[in-house]
DNA sequence: GTCACGTGTCAGATTCTTCTTACACCCCAA
DNA sequence: TTGGGGTGTAAGAAGAATCTGACACGTGAC
């Protein structure tokens, strides 16, 4: 189900903001090669674990890797992580249309839950005359 | 011209980054559905004309909308702006694509310069044992 | 037990982004 | 000259993201 469809605003905006960002990108790439466990994937990279750890929560909860904490042979327990088969069409239409079920600041960095709490549907409405001098 | 081609690292990562925001997301929604001016779209989102022109900055620096300054009937110098039509697929294979040529952070942030200088083909090799206790 | 290698997480420093406030300039109308 | 509406930009506060270093835990090999 790697189908192109028209994602929320608040997940379009997840995946951006993810993929928005050098070291994540590198990330996302390395393991587009295969999946790879987070110590080795952090040595390869050059990075340091828990900063790796860090951008690989947000890649998750953004939907575009997996991880599986699996038991190796010799018994010890790794992480590993793969890309999922994600595909977003970026245009201005697919933009807007994300942009009218986007959420308050509030509820987007507040819990990162996908129940889908009801849009409050406040816009603004204030005329905002800021020159007051 | 828009058809989907393969952007470059830095370019793909501009563009992630502008659009990752709630209010570019916005802004470029207000935009699609029309060219406007400055004063007259921070009226409407309800935001202050300093920071639409910052956000609206970046979104041209990646490419997204396009500002050309013009002479209204009254004589009056009004920059308007309208997005231009992009369209980026994003795929795990095209983000392994652009991350190789992906540039040092100083040349990112530095100087937007869109002369492409040559990838330095510094890959990361360097193994990296950062658990010195 | 101790070491090596895997996991996770937290506190604090640092750096980047965002946002407000205030200023300067231009043109036209009253 | 004053006022309204357009432009741009800079300084500094506020907030969010990033990054490091240290800690705690588990297992297998020596």
């Amino acid at each position: 189900m790697n189908a192109i469809e028209t994602p929320t605003g608040d997940e379009l905006l997840r995946v951006l903001a993810a993929l928005g960002n050098p070291h994540r990108m590198r990330i996302v790439a390395a393991l587009a090669g295969g999946r790879n466990y987070v110590s080795r994937l952090a040595r390869e990279i050059g990075m340091s674990r828990p900063l790796l750890h860090m951008h690989l929560q947000r890649l998750e909860a953004a939907g575009l890797v997996v991880g599986s904490l699996e038991l190796s042979d010799s018994g010890k327990a790794m992480k590993f992580f793969e890309v999922s088969p994600f595909a977003y069409a970026l245009t201005p239409q697919v933009v807007a249309e994300a942009a009218r079920t986007l959420s308050e600041p509030e509820a987007r960095g507040g819990a990162p839950v996908q129940g889908r709490e009801q849009g409050q549907g406040r816009e603004q409405d204030q005329d905002e005359k800021e020159r007051a001098t």
